[in-house]
DNA sequence: CTGACTGCAAACGTTTTGCACGGTA
DNA sequence: TACCGTGCAAAACGTTTGCAGTCAG
């Protein structure tokens, strides 16, 4: 069990009770939409508004410890920033994986083609899972 | 000038004045957020409502016509569906330019790698432009 | 002429805000 | 203790819908 109370307060946020469920339930779940994410804290924590969580996912992204995703046809996941990744994700069952590719070779090309500073990238692949056919 | 109206009827659109302009703006904006298309389609149709913009950018989409971009830290453009390109979007000013890519390796072992057939990338860069340093 | 489209206003779903209270550091 | 966070309710936003009148084919 990770030490989520540490991880709030070096990206200066205070440990709340809630936020440590919200920040808990992203992990456990690699990427949670909204909704999701209510239901799921309110699980442990039947008393929490829709409002906090919407505060504090704004909160987190704003402090770097989340971002979100914006995936095609459904409402934005979110996830805890770590490495660069990719995501597949599949049109029938709305499963989201992370894949990781080497887009560096691409970056380096668009850069000096493009004059253009890269420093994010949003990758979606949408089609259908193994499960899916 | 583009004959619209023939486009508009090989998509099971009928031709009407409002929807010209709509296709119009978008196509020669290359792509266009709802805001900006209804100020735009404004200026040459004053009289065009809101939710007629919605309607119709709905039902393009719908008769793949149009297609929805989703960006970072900003509202969905809408661009003309025609070649597979991706996106470079620079953070300071906005600025949306499309770039050519092959990204056909990358998915071929994707669909290898996670046996997932893709049918759609969504491939934005972010950062800043030349202009934006 | 008929079904589809428009414009308005109202409805709807989602996200943000203001404020009084409570809890973290 | 001081400030930040919470929860509620209301407000603000963005988008969709219903309907009566109009228009394209």
């Amino acid at each position: 069990m990770k030490n989520y109370t540490t991880i709030l307060r070096e990206y200066n946020l205070k440990a709340t009770p809630q936020r440590l469920a919200i920040i808990e339930s992203v992990d456990r779940f690699g990427h949670i939409n909204i909704d999701n994410l209510y239901e799921e804290v309110k699980n442990k924590f039947s008393s929490i508004s829709l409002a906090t969580i919407y505060k504090n996912i704004n909160s987190m992204i704003s402090n770097m410890l989340l971002l979100e995703v914006k995936v095609p046809n459904q409402k934005s996941v979110y996830e805890m920033v770590k490495e660069q990744h990719s995501h597949l994700i599949c049109d029938s069952c709305g499963a989201i994986v992370d894949i990781k590719i080497n887009t560096s070779n691409i970056e380096e090309s668009i850069s000096k083609d493009y004059n253009f500073i890269i420093n994010k990238s949003d990758v979606v692949f949408s089609g259908n899972c193994e499960k899916c056919r």
